[in-house]
RNA sequence: CGGGGCAUAGUAUAGUGGUAGUACGAGUGGUUUGGGACCAUUUAGUCUCGGUUCGAUUCCGAGUGCCCCGACCA
């Protein structure tokens, strides 16, 4: 893309109204808007991103034998009813609006409910379990208090995935294969080592939820590490008997602020049994199925790199899930830039090119803020050598390459995972 | 929801009970061109409502918005 097509301009200050870096730095490089506290739109870069995230997690999902689906955000209460969860005592964060024929409707905050009614007509005998069914659907939570700019908003994209399974053992099999491609997840977006797997609180049907804790001080929760077992627990429970359940010694436990990144739950049948979500067993008896919610916040993921990778310049992606990898600058050898340009496209390496009349400062600068992974300079040298500069942006190496050996230079650094 | 703070051009910031200033940005002309250049010129602003006052952007009250701490957080 060229970067004189793009909209978005990056600004040198701060704006006033932020204090979290990562909402700093994602307005001033112009990845996304503040539309209110704890509401942000995706600008096209934030959202080249967001959809590489989701990528990620899309492709892990499917290769567990999740199904994508896309439920609707408007929701009818009907489906609440059997929980009471549509109850504003019991469930405090609902946005609710009516019909013009005053029915009541309510914003998905999330779809453990519609997803459990939804699935009643296809799951009728144990021939049609089990089954993984997710979306990247745009949650709605009136948060008392937004914060931490894209971390904690009123309205998010979650990632959502519903188990239904025959028995417990079945959802635990499930349960730890998820758990697993989780990890994938989060070592591919370049987080996995300082992720941890976090003993939570469980619920009627499991001792323990698990949530996956990345050790971030711009965190607003408290978790403590194992770092020989790499086990970790959440402060909700740290007590002397789940430490004795795990085996853990309390003197080697490191306390560590996190970023909840994602988080996986056994339901049981909590949903199935009140939705009356059944199939018929091989003796034709009707059996509740059972359940299990998987979240992950493809934004606040986002978000966590940035906090994590970002330095005085600004920010620095993983090439996985950076908007483009390469930001091609022109510095007064246009001609040899545009080669270049159709050159890298033509490999399908996604490069920004920065073809506008500025001064070299202004691009450099702006290069750093916006932190894709590789910066490749063609200036006046590179008409006379056919070389350009290559430079990482989380260090300081400089590298010539020439200028036809490009897309091969870059086809071999292409992040796995990338269909094309 | 409890507590604290803030609200001035597009952005970031000064300042004053009496004509609102600076920087960046943006426009125009020119000189520049490898780490946010320079000169000239133009552009644009006091959150809303009410009160005090001859006069309010400034003081007072309410509202709204935003940030932070806490509470809350499938």
């Amino acid at each position: 893309m060229r970067q004189s097509h793009l909209f978005t301009i990056p600004r040198k200050e701060s704006p006033k109204d932020e204090e979290s870096l990562n909402a700093k730095l994602l307005i001033r490089a112009g990845y996304i808007h503040k539309e209110m506290a704890g509401v942000y739109s995706y600008l096209p870069l934030g959202r080249r991103v967001l959809e590489k995230v989701m990528g990620i997690i899309r492709e892990e999902m499917n290769g567990i034998g999740g199904q994508e689906v896309s439920m609707a955000a408007l929701q009818n209460p009907e489906a609440w009813k059997f929980t009471g969860r549509f109850d504003e005592g019991v469930v405090d964060v609902w946005f609710k609006t009516r019909l013009k024929n005053d029915t009541e409707l309510g914003l998905a905050f999330t779809h453990e409910e519609p997803m459990t009614a939804m699935m009643r007509p296809f799951i009728r005998s144990y021939r049609d379990l089990p089954r993984a069914v997710y979306q990247f659907q745009t949650k709605f939570r009136n948060e008392t208090r937004a914060k931490s700019g894209i971390m904690r908003g009123r309205e998010f994209i979650m990632k959502d995935l519903y188990s239904f399974s025959r028995s417990q053992s079945d959802l635990d099999m499930f349960y730890d294969e998820v758990a697993l491609a989780y990890d994938r997840i989060f070592a591919r977006v370049g987080i996995g080592e300082r992720t941890y797997k976090t003993f939570a609180s469980g619920g009627v049907f499991s001792k323990y939820s698990h949530e996956y804790q990345t050790v971030c001080d711009a965190g607003e929760d408290t978790i403590y590490i194992d770092e020989e077992s790499r086990i970790a627990i959440n402060k909700e429970v740290h007590t002397d008997e789940v430490i004795a359940d795990l085996r853990l010694d309390v003197s080697k436990l490191v306390e560590k602020k996190s970023i909840e990144v994602g988080n996986i739950f056994k339901l049981g049948t909590k949903f199935s049994e009140p939705l009356n979500l059944t199939y018929k067993d091989e003796e034709g008896a009707m059996l509740p199925v059972v359940m299990g919610s998987y979240g992950i916040g493809p934004g606040r993921l986002m978000g966590t790199v940035v906090e994590l990778f970002s330095d005085e310049r600004g920010l620095v992606w993983p090439e996985s899930i950076a908007p483009f990898q390469v930001h091609l600058l022109s510095l007064g050898a246009d001609e040899q830039a545009e080669a270049l340009y159709r050159l890298l496209s033509e490999a399908e390496i996604e490069v920004l090119y920065d073809d506008r009349d500025m001064r070299a400062g202004e691009k450099f600068a702006e290069a750093d803020l916006l932190g894709l992974p590789y910066r490749v300079v063609v200036g006046k040298k590179s008409i006379e050598t056919g070389m350009a500069e290559v430079k990482a942006r989380a260090n300081t190496d400089i590298e010539m390459v020439s200028l036809e050996d490009m897309a091969s230079f870059f086809s071999a650094r292409r992040p796995r995972g990338e269909k094309n």
